[in-house]
DNA sequence: AGAGTGACATATT
DNA sequence: CAATATGCCACTC
């Protein structure tokens, strides 16, 4: 049981073709306000980060976030979501058009 | 123990 | 719109 399993249970229910913030997903982790933790929970996950859409959350301004630390993973993730049809303009995604809307009954 | 850091967010200027 | 300030908290020296 790792320590972020909420955080990686929520992103898992991320919709093909959808995004959310960092914001939104530590929202629904139960853990308002801590956006930055999910990004580290992201960069942090192991095994299970193959079962983990981590390219669907992006930041507050519909950014893929660019760090060196990632070594390229943010490029990717770019490509992976423009791959499920997502497109950019100058660097950025419509999240009018693209933001999930999880269903909150199923949350708290 | 305390300072620095970071895949962030929001408010202010 | 861009730059800055502040809040946030786990993690690393």
């Amino acid at each position: 049981m790792s320590k972020y399993q909420k955080i990686y249970d929520v992103v898992r229910q991320i919709p093909y073709g959808q995004v959310a913030t960092y914001g939104q997903v530590a929202e629904l982790a139960g853990l308002p306000r801590q956006a930055r933790l999910v990004g580290y929970a992201l960069f942090r996950s192991t095994d299970n980060i193959l079962e983990i859409p981590w390219h669907r959350v992006v930041n507050a301004k519909g950014e893929v976030s660019m760090s060196p630390v990632r070594e390229g993973m943010d490029y990717v993730q770019r490509s992976r979501l423009e791959a499920e049809g997502i497109e950019f303009r100058s660097d950025r995604l419509s999240l009018n058009r693209h933001r999930w809307q999880p269903d909150l009954t199923q949350f708290g």
